[in-house]
This record gives C-alpha cells, sequence and structure tokens, in this order.
DNA sequence: CGATCGTTTGAGTTTGATCAAATGTGGTGG
DNA sequence: CCACCACATTTGATCAAACTCAAACGATCG
C-alpha cells in the first residue's frame, strides 16, 4: 500500500509530488519495521544507522540530562522522517524513542542518495521538512521560555492538533496524543504536578478534555487565543 | 579576499571543501553589503530575498512577542548563512538582527541553484550546515528549559565560545560578544535584572568577566563542567 | 490480589520576575 | 569642556509561578 502516504500529504504544502516521484520513493523503501512502544529508535552519540520514514504510531526525539530527567525537544508522527540526518552527521545528538507500537519505513542512505541524485524535487521537499523541523524547534525556544505553563500547553496542544490535520489523522476534533502527563511535563520542561494542575485548568476552562491518549479540542478557536498560537512556523500553507 | 573563510573553516569540520569548489563558491557572490548595528536584516512573515553569509560582525533569530518582548532563538557569527531557507521557504517564521555593524556577502538563490547543483559536495556541506543549526536550536530548548539561570548563562557562553574558535576567532582565551545584558535576558529568557545578578555570580566565582564587549573566560574547565555543557552537539570534530 | 504505574491533592519552598530607583557611561551639542 | 540625555548596569524589596516533597487514590496487569 501506500506507506508514505502521510509524507506525500505533508510535503504537498510545500510542492507536490508527481505520481512517477512519489512510486520511486515507494520504491526505495526496502521495508517495514515495527518496534514496541517506550523503546529507543536511536542513541545519542551513536551514530545513525538507516533512515526511518513513520508510518504509524508516535515517538519523540529527547535529551537525557545528568540528573536522570530528559527533555524532550520533539515529537514524530505519520509521515515524519527519522533520521535523516543520518547522511551527514556521524554521531546523534539526541535520542529518539516511541511512545506507542511504531511502524516505520526504512530506507537504506545509499537508496536515498540515490533517490535524492535523481529527483532534485524530492531533495527540496526533503530539505523543506528539516526547515520546517528546525522551524518548530524554534518555536519551542520560544514556548519554553516565554510562555506561562498554561499557555505552554495550550500551544502543545495546538501545535500538535494542527500537524495531525495536516496529514488527515484528526477525527472530529480530536486527535491520538499517547502521552502521559509525565511525559508532557518532559515536554513542556514543568513539573509532573505542575502539568497535572494545568490540564485541570484547561479542562475546567472547557477548552479541551485529555485522558486515555485521546485530546479532544472543545474551543480550537479559544484555545489558540490563549496560548498565542501562530500556526505560520508550521509552513501549513492552508489554515 | 577569501570573504568566505569563515565559512570554509566550519564547514571543513565536516568535510573540507577543494580550492576550485571555494573559488566558484568565491564567485557565485555577487557583492557584500553593510549593515548597521542594531539593524533588521529580514522580518517575520515577509518574503526572504537573497542569501546572506556573513562575513564580520554579529547578528541574532528572533522572534517578537505579543506584549513586546522578544525572544532571541539563535545566533549568527561570521561563516553562518542567513536564510538558506530562501530557497523554499515563503514566508520568514522569525526576523534577523544584527547586533554590530555587519558586512555580509550576498548570494542570489539562481546563483545557490547553480552552485550546489553543480557540486554535491557543496549541496551537502550547506545541508550539514542547517543540520547543526538544527542541533544548536534543541540544545537551546534544554537549556532554557532545564537549566537554572546561572548554567544557562554558563552554557551559552561556553557555546559561543566554542563556536567563536571554530573559526578562529579567540584572542588567548576571549571572544568579542557584543551583547547587552538586555539582549542576554532576550536570549536566555531571564529578566534584565536576573541576568545582571546572574553574570555578578560567574565573575564572583572568577569564571569569566564580560564588558565592553567582550567576554573573556578565565576557567574553561570550571565554566563547562558547572554548565554541563557538551559540545558534541557543535559537530566541530576536535574538542 | 498485590504490584506497578499514573494521576490527583496538599503544604511548604525556591527561583526568578516585577517594580522602583540609584548609579554609571558614552555621545552630542552648546 | 561641560551639561545633558539616553541608555546600560546595579541594587533593594516584594511577589508569584512553578517546584519539591509527601501521600493518597485509581487503574491495569500478570
Amino acid at each position: 500500500m501506500n506507506r508514505l502516504a502521510h509524507l506525500f500529504r505533508k510535503v504537498a504544502n510545500f510542492e507536490p509530488l508527481p505520481p512517477a516521484e512519489q512510486a520511486a520513493f515507494e520504491d526505495s523503501v526496502s521495508g517495514v519495521r515495527r518496534f514496541h512502544a517506550h523503546q529507543d529508535l536511536i542513541q545519542e552519540g551513536s551514530a545513525p544507522d538507516g533512515i526511518k520514514i513513520i508510518v504509524e504510531g508516535m515517538a519523540c526525539r529527547y535529551k537525557m540530562l545528568p540528573d536522570g530527567r530528559r527533555q524532550i525537544v520533539g515529537y514524530f508522527l505519520p509521515g515524519d522522517i527519522c533520521d535523516l540526518r543520518a547522511y551527514l552527521l556521524n554521531r546523534m545528538d539526541h535520542s529518539v524513542a516511541t511512545f506507542t507500537r511504531v511502524e516505520a519505513a526504512i530506507m537504506a542512505p545509499e537508496a536515498m542518495q540515490a533517490l535524492t541524485a535523481k529527483f532534485p524535487r524530492i531533495t527540496r521537499a526533503l530539505w523543506w521538512c528539516t526547515l520546517v523541523d528546525e522551524a518548530i524547534a524554534r518555536e519551542w525556544i520560544v514556548n519554553i521560555g516565554y510562555r506561562t505553563a498554561f499557555e505552554r500547553m495550550a500551544h502543545l496542544f495546538c501545535e500538535m492538533f494542527m500537524r495531525c490535520r495536516a496529514v488527515g489523522l484528526t477525527r472530529d476534533n480530536g486527535i491520538q496524543l499517547p502521552l502521559t502527563q509525565i511525559e508532557l511535563a518532559d515536554s513542556l520542561a514543568l513539573s509532573p504536578v505542575h502539568v497535572n494542575r494545568t490540564l485541570m485548568e484547561l479542562r475546567r476552562a472547557r477548552l479541551l478534555s485529555f485522558q486515555a491518549g485521546l485530546l479532544t479540542i472543545h474551543d480550537l478557536d479559544e484555545l489558540r487565543s490563549l496560548a498565542g498560537f501562530d500556526p505560520n512556523y508550521l509552513h501549513l500553507g492552508a489554515v
């Protein structure tokens, strides 16, 4: 099947790939691997191996800290490419772990090399992906540095909702967001206790519900406004 | 002269460019432009124009916030490329401003396109630059999210020192770091008052001095250790 | 049916923010 | 050369957001 459908849908925000190039891309995939929930895909300091494109499930980039805590620095959802950098960097500067069971399409670096050599449009599309990743990382700096706990969490939820919507993973106004409060805390640089209280505040304001890995947004406009969320940095064309 | 010497020196950490490719790169530069201190080079929301490579001076990426404050999300120093993204993103998701007078080499997007089409090694080198930028942005997330004010500032100073050293901009154990305490505050997500106190703490500990735009590090090993600084994310080969 | 993990609640503490004002410092014009 | 202005730095006092510690409660699972 079309294992890369989410990826193609995402990059169409930049430039749609013609069917022939989509097919060539699909053909470059050597296979699909399955990973357990809460499993490391890559560890900081190691050499990245193959390129993995998320087909199903969710994962994150994180950095371990000297006192045993961790800081999550980004999320992966279907259509995201896990270590494009495999090419160019010899040591990973962060780790990657799954939240859920993950299914990933695997590509050998050589296959990627051949593919991008042949199709400049694909090269541009992939480069665009890394630029968007970078833009998201920068928005996280702002989010963590400037916003209050309440705004910060609201902002993250907006971002995840928009990103899921861009690849067709919303159901009504809900998305799968299989995170524990502790994982949310690691993402937002908040304590788990404060995450819990902030979450209750968001619920009490009837903005959303969040349980059993399902985030439902009851009032997106209000949430966006309270979070100071401007989707421009996601570069997703249509708002 | 060799206007791109700093850039070539930086990318040599990835893969040295042979003289012929350096020359072709230089030839693609259409000219040099000068900018005043504290001037915007690009504004958020606008379409990026040309590609600018910093030849001399310092600048930053920043985002304005609704209450008029700003968050600086990265620094540019000589050898850094200012908007490679000019290519691929139609609207800037952040602004760029100078700290000092800046001299920048200008390249038309078409010239860049031609250059990268002809020299795959240059393409890889530039892509590597964006990956390093991304890695730095992620480390900033950790820095702002996890570290105390003291560690945070120490970490930033370590980073800037290492980055300057990688392009040959250290003098003894000092670097030009022409920032006011307010600009430091905008970078570290701290209040100016707290920046001042933290700076005094660093000075009192005899770790460094910072005045008149000059940062002198008296005990780099101790500073690195207190900051929890691991230079791996800068991908600069030699430590 | 414990055991484990995640969530919730309470109480006290801390880091860093805010507000306000004093003190340098460098530049400009008279 | 001095007066003045704008701006950066320093200091003091108070406040608040979020953290820590601790414990209870609730699911889920072998």
